[in-house]
DNA sequence: CAAAAATGTAACTAATTGGTTAATATTTTG
DNA sequence: CAAAATATTAACCAATTAGTTACATTTTTG
């Protein structure tokens, strides 16, 4: 148990501080200090700066990616593949609030820095969406639409509905329903599915 | 002409290196070099690296806002309006391809350092879409919509798409018509912008 | 034109940052 | 248990960074 227990320690501490500072803004004083070990420490066990970052967005993508091609793959039919896949990469998102800051900060830089194994991840999610608008169309359920675009509004639209959640929440007004709606990551989740199935769908 | 050149060219050369690296990843030395000016200039000019950063960001997206309300508010069809809105914010989100990068580093770190009138910025853009839609409502054109995950929808989407540009375009594969329809921002837009109103419209 | 105001530069500094080292402590194992 | 492998620490270092200063040049203006 606590062989372990440091290592993982560092990477839990080192995800949140590169999702809240970027790779740039996060020290490694800083870093050692929050986690309540030695510099020394970080660099025994992830060697450097980089590593580290490497280390923590595979360890933040990989079950992502996974949850959502699990929860797809076992259905067959394409709207609840789809209703699926929009769901469960809502919930990753949310359950993991450090993985969608991250993913925009990468994104903004051109994916740049990013680790072919975390690229790899966010491929396999697109790939999945694929298959199943392709599924769609082939059962005449769904008619033609550009994978990519669709993949964008889903990832689009949970990257900035996941991190935007503390910044409204010190917004004026809004009644206890209104934040309901606008905080519960299942409720949008459906609203983004219904949009995309409803376009999708031959009438 | 020479009165405001020097300022202005630093503000530029500031903007792209701020999408590019972040805020912490820009380093001044290198901004004084690739300006061409002294870095002396710069703080001259800017007064400090906050400052330099807020000038820029204001200066990347009011004319953005002014844009969108400018093609948007001369519409009276709800439609024509979402569409006008959509297609405004991509274009101009195109042109200045420094805008998405920095947006969403600013949403990633949940726009702590974002200055408020850029902030505001954005909000104008989010009034005015509330405004088309309940337009919508009211002329029973449209369902009732949460307007934050339609906002969402349109700049997550968006960004993605912009941000991912240079990316995809080192990407195997892909014909001609794929490129076009890929990369050209006109039909991403009009495809944003089916779908979003095939699912507003009421049947 | 000459004084003054504005703008530009090179060299410097104080603080911060990523990374190292050598010594110590803890755990594993033959 | 003792030796070997693993893990942790405090102190240190070289490089980088934001910001400054004193001086030179250009532009404006009375």
């Amino acid at each position: 148990m606590a062989k372990i227990k440091t290592s993982e320690k560092i990477l839990k501490c080192a995800t949140r501080l590169f999702a809240q500072h970027g790779y740039d803004g996060t020290i490694m004083d800083d870093l050692a200090e929050q986690c309540g070990v030695n510099k020394a420490s970080i660099y025994y066990h992830h060697k450097d700066k980089a590593t580290l970052y490497e280390n923590a967005l595979i360890a933040l993508f990989t079950p992502i990616a996974d949850a959502v091609v699990a929860a797809v793959s076992v259905e067959d039919d394409p709207v609840t593949r789809l209703e699926s896949h929009i769901r469960m990469f809502a919930r990753a998102s949310a359950d993991n609030p450090y993985f969608s800051a991250i993913l925009m900060r990468e994104l903004a830089s051109g994916g740049a820095n990013m680790p072919v194994s975390a690229r790899r991840q966010m491929e396999r999610v697109l790939a999945l969406l694929g298959e199943t608008l392709l599924l769609g169309e082939s059962k005449n359920i769904f008619k033609p639409a550009e994978t990519l675009i669709i993949h964008f509004m889903i990832v689009g639209t949970i990257n900035l509905f996941v991190t935007s959640i503390p910044f409204r929440k010190s917004l004026p007004g809004a009644s206890r329903a209104d934040q309901r709606k606008n905080f519960d990551i299942e409720s949008a989740a459906a609203q983004i599915s219904k949009i995309i199935i409803d376009s999708l769908l031959l009438k």
